[in-house]
Formats: structure tokens, C-alpha cells, sequence
RNA sequence: GGUCCAUUCGUCUAGUGGCUAGGACGUCAGGUUUUCAUCCUGGUAACAGGGGUUCGAUUCCCCUAUGGACUACCA
């Protein structure tokens, strides 16, 4: 007994290590739609993990259901890869050795392997309709079981196993429409092991007969991504935990082809911030977060990270931490450091929330580390669009100013608004609160010391009129809180200074002018 | 229903057979500030439940509960 755990165990260490000289990971999602989250995540811990041990980033899109295919989905799933900064090295924009990535490219390979099974004996052809296939599972589930195309129910069904050979060699010739289905054991329970989480067991008993050829003449997932996976040499799969219940089917499959599998790494879901359940479209629509990386523009439109103003850096190192952790406390990653850091064995077993208020926070930290210049550059587009233009140094200073208070460069016209349209209106809270009997003459006072002076910046205004303030005993929070409401409009911003200093004089002379006469009536 | 997987603060998580169970986001309070925000300091808050094993279990085992995935000629 001990001898032969440590015999496997031996066996599997060194699979392991064989894998390691090598690495080749694969990212192979399908062209049905917008590329979701979770898929970022799986096709970035592959790339982690194949940067990490000097290997290969495989895409390779996985097209092989026909009436699923969705226009622009390839495109789509490519620029957003592009977008998050993971650089594909093989694939079907890079080609390679392999190519091509494309299953639908690659249908005449599948049949040969299809038949390779057939021969072996451990697939056969099945001609039962759909349409009978389905009564049979509603039967069953009226009479509460659950339907199984397997040793049990074989012999009873038409296929190539229950009818004689002439029989079925017959329905083939005719061009009858039939698919191929894997011949799974009865009673043997089979063991193999995850990366993540560690070694199962199953009973073939409850597997089925999984169709692996369809009648369209297309392979189906299963036996489509284990040829593609062995013929690219693919050295260890990461993908979603919604596969881990089809790992024994493909387990059986490896040992019929006679091929060495590959390692397994099955990743936990991402689910949705409230409540329970995988995250969907839906939560992003309702609780206002995106879930896609990029504006999915055709058909039902979604929202995506880029558009909402994310940086795909942040975006990345927030969506690496939901699952994985160093162990360490360090929370800031930028790609490279991922990539040293990443090992499969930190990702955690059990499903990940997603909060959208920590997705916000990563971006403020990144946008903190931009200089003014770039910001500027970046806000100047959003300026343009309500209207306004600047010169980019004058821009540079107002970045500054509220830089460290915003976590998107749009949020920043809401910090700014007031510097490049006078207030209308003031904030009637704040005239209740702030302005007095004397806020009026006392602004005419300080409007008459402005005038006078020749420096305008924001030191010079603040020794001026901090020395003003005291040589006559006023109450300064009094005086600039009255200020601020001419200026602003409201009780809010940067340092009064440095407001009128970008404003300049002849602007802040302005909005005391016009404060003062509409509020002192 | 069946099979498989999972379960540490509200959330992401660290961690160990003996610790005051650590960090981050959020939240709350205080401080700084001429305002708001930022920032700083501090607080809040967790080992799902029940049995074992053990001198001792959050940690190891079993059961229960809860959640999830799969159960297509979809991936």
C-alpha cells in the first residue's frame, strides 16, 4: 500500500518535472460573444504561469459549433488580450508551428482520430435521433431518474454496438446521419489529480457516453481540444472549473489514444458581488461595473473596462489577486512582477467574489503613479468634450491639483468644473452656513488687496492675505470660506491658492464682483 | 435527483497541531486642513455546525449544512 503511493507518487513528480522543460498553456475560448472576466483571468494565469517558466502562450479559438458563432467574437477576444497586455506567442494572428489554431481549420485531423478510437474499439457509431434522445430524458425525468446514454441503455439504443456489423455498415453506406460517442468503461473507478485540488476519484460508472464526432461532420469540445492539445504539445491545461467534471471522460481518452496527459490545473469560479451564483452581464448591468474588458459593439451591447475608464494595469493586477496571492502583503503588481511572483500552486480552491469597489481602488493607485503631463494629455480629450480647451501646461497644474483625489482620468472634470465655467448658482447649504453680514464688505476689501498685487501666484496670494487677515484680527476660516463660495460655488476643491493662481486675477476679481452682488441682496 | 468541488472578518485573502488568527478593500471614529476630498492614526469584524483523533484543534478524519460546477450532436 505504501509502496505504491510512493511508487505513484515518484511517477507523478517526475511527469511533473518532464512538463517542466517544456512549457506549452493554451487559452482556447470560443468565438460565441464578448470575452467575460473570467475568461481574462483563466487566459492570464496561462500566460502568467507560461511567462513565469520561460514557455509558450498558445490562443487558440475553438469554433467547432456552428450555429454558436458569433461575427467579430475572434477579433474581440484578441484586441481585448492586446488590451490587458497579454502578448500571445502562437496563435492565429502569430501562426506557428502548430497552426493552424483554428479548429474549424483543422476538421479534416479530427475524423482520423475519431476512427483511431473506433478501431481501438473504444468508441461507435449511435444513430438515434435527437429527437428520441430527448423523449428518452424526459421519460426518464418524469419518472425521477436521470437519463444516461451508457452500458446500461446501450444495447437497447441503435448503434454499432447493438446492431450487426452488416446492419450498421448498412446505415453508414446509406448516408444515414449518425455521430460517434466514446465507449466509457462500466465500474472502474479511475484517479488522477489536479494541480489545485490535489487527487480525485471517479467511478465510470456515472460517466455517459460522450458524443465526440457530431453528425455535421464536427468534432465536439472533447475530443476536438485533446488532439489539438497533444498535437500542439500542450504541457499543462488551466482552465475553468466547469471542466473538472469532464476530466475523468478525457482521462479515459488520453489512456485509449496511448498518449502521456498533460497536467491539469482546473481555476475557481468568479462569482457575482451579492447573493450567489457565477458572475454574469446581468450583475455588471445592474450594480453599474463593467464585466467585459472592451465595448462589445455588435448585437446586445455591453459595457466594457477600457470604456469605463480603467487602466488595464490595475485591471490586471486586480484580477490576478482574485484567486491567487503571493503570500506576501505586497498588493501592487505590475505584469513583470506577476510573472516572477505567479506559481499555480497559490490559486486558491474555492470561488472569488468579485467587488467592484476594490477594481476602483486599484485604478486610483495607478492613476497616483501617472505623471500631471500624461493625465493632462489624457483629460484633455474629456475637456474637449464638454467644451472646453486649455494649453497642456496650465493643465499639467490642474491635474495636479486634484490628481490624488480621483480614480479615473473622467473623474476628474467633476473635481474641475468650476475652473473653467464662473458659478451661476451657489450652494445654498453653504451660503446658509457661510456667508454673513459681512461677507460682503469684507470680500470688497480683499478684492481691493488683489487688485494691488503684482505677483499672482498661489505663495505670494497666501502670504499677502494671510497677513492681511491677521494685522486686522478677522477670522480667517470666516473670510476663506466666503471666498470659496464665489469662487467655487460651493464648499469644495483644491487650496484656494492655488484655484485663484490658475484662475488668475482678472477671473478672480470677476467672481467676487459677481458673487458679492448677487449674494449680499 | 446523481457525480464532483468548495467553506477564515461584509469582500479579497495570509496563516498554524499551542498565535492577542495577520494584511488589503469597505465601514466607523479621531487627527490634519480655510472647504470637500486625499492623507495619517485608531476601532469594528472571521476560522459554517456537530462529532471524533489529540495533553491541545481553526489546522487532521468523519458526518451534516450551505454554496457552486457538471449532468447537450455547447464550449
Amino acid at each position: 500500500m505504501y509502496v505504491a503511493g510512493f511508487v505513484y507518487i515518484c511517477i507523478y513528480i517526475n511527469r511533473f518535472n518532464q512538463n517542466m522543460e517544456q512549457v506549452r498553456v493554451r487559452f482556447a475560448p470560443s468565438p460565441t460573444g464578448p470575452l467575460h472576466i473570467g475568461g481574462v483571468r483563466t487566459a492570464l494565469y496561462n500566460y502568467l504561469f507560461a511567462k513565469k517558466n520561460s514557455g509558450t502562450f498558445i490562443l487558440r479559438i475553438e469554433d467547432t459549433d456552428q450555429a454558436r458563432y458569433v461575427e467579430g467574437a475572434e477579433e474581440y477576444i484578441i484586441e481585448s488580450l492586446e488590451w490587458c497586455g497579454i502578448v500571445v506567442d502562437e496563435g492565429v494572428r502569430e501562426g506557428g508551428n502548430y497552426g493552424p489554431y483554428r479548429q474549424s481549420e483543422r476538421k479534416a485531423i479530427y475524423r482520423q482520430y475519431a476512427d483511431i478510437l473506433i478501431d481501438n474499439g473504444d468508441a461507435y457509431y449511435a444513430f438515434d435521433t435527437p429527437e428520441k434522445l430527448e423523449s428518452l430524458r424526459s421519460e426518464a425525468e418524469k419518472a425521477g431518474k436521470t437519463f444516461i446514454y451508457n452500458t446500461e441503455v446501450r444495447g437497447e439504443l441503435i448503434n454499432s454496438l447493438s446492431l450487426g456489423e452488416a446492419e450498421w455498415r448498412q446505415k453508414l453506406d446509406r448516408g444515414e446521419p449518425y455521430v460517434i460517442r466514446y465507449k466509457m468503461s462500466y465500474n472502474e473507478d479511475i484517479h488522477f489529480d489536479d494541480i489545485i485540488r490535489g487527487h480525485i476519484v471517479v467511478n465510470t460508472g456515472t460517466l455517459d457516453d460522450k458524443v465526440l464526432f457530431k453528425s455535421d461532420g464536427m468534432p465536439t469540445y472533447h475530443l476536438a481540444h485533446l488532439v489539438d492539445d497533444h498535437l500542439m504539445k500542450i504541457s499543462h491545461v488551466i482552465r475553468g472549473e466547469e471542466w473538472l467534471a469532464s476530466l475523468p471522460l478525457h482521462i479515459m481518452m488520453y489512456r485509449s489514444f496511448g498518449w502521456n496527459p498533460p497536467l491539469f490545473a482546473h481555476l475557481p469560479l468568479l462569482l457575482k458581488p451579492d447573493g450567489k451564483g457565477k458572475l454574469s452581464k446581468r450583475d455588471g448591468d445592474k450594480m453599474g461595473f463593467p464585466v467585459f474588458p472592451l465595448f462589445w459593439p455588435y448585437g446586445e451591447t455591453a459595457k466594457g473596462y477600457r470604456d469605463d475608464g480603467y487602466y488595464p494595469e490595475p485591471f490586471i493586477n486586480m484580477l490576478a489577486l482574485l484567486g491567487w496571492n503571493p503570500g506576501t502583503e505586497q498588493e501592487i503588481f505590475s505584469m513583470d512582477e506577476l510573472i516572477n511572483t505567479f506559481s499555480i500552486e497559490r490559486v486558491g480552491k474555492s470561488g472569488s467574489r468579485f467587488d467592484p469597489e476594490k477594481a476602483k481602488w486599484f485604478n486610483h493607485q495607478y492613476l497616483q503613479n501617472k505623471t500631471n503631463n500624461q493625465l493632462a494629455l489624457e483629460f484633455r480629450d474629456f475637456l474637449r468634450a464638454h467644451g472646453y480647451q486649455d494649453d497642456i501646461v496650465r493643465l499639467e497644474a490642474l491635474v495636479g491639483m486634484v490628481k490624488e483625489r480621483v480614480s479615473f482620468v473622467k473623474d476628474i472634470w467633476e473635481q474641475t468644473d468650476f475652473f473653467f465655467k464662473a458659478p451661476d448658482t451657489y450652494d445654498q447649504e453653504a451660503v446658509k452656513k457661510r456667508w454673513k453680514e459681512d461677507s460682503g464688505l469684507l470680500l470688497t476689501e480683499l478684492r481691493a488687496l488683489l487688485e494691488n498685487t503684482i505677483d499672482f501666484s498661489s505663495t505670494a496670494n497666501e502670504t499677502v492675505i494671510k497677513s492681511w487677515i491677521e494685522k486686522n484680527g478677522y477670522n480667517t476660516g470666516a473670510i476663506m470660506n466666503a471666498f470659496r463660495l464665489v469662487i467655487v460655488g460651493s464648499l469644495r476643491g483644491p487650496h484656494m491658492f492655488d484655484i485663484i493662481s490658475w484662475l488668475g486675477k482678472a477671473e478672480t476679481l470677476k467672481r467676487i464682483d459677481k458673487g458679492v452682488s448677487l449674494l449680499s441682496k
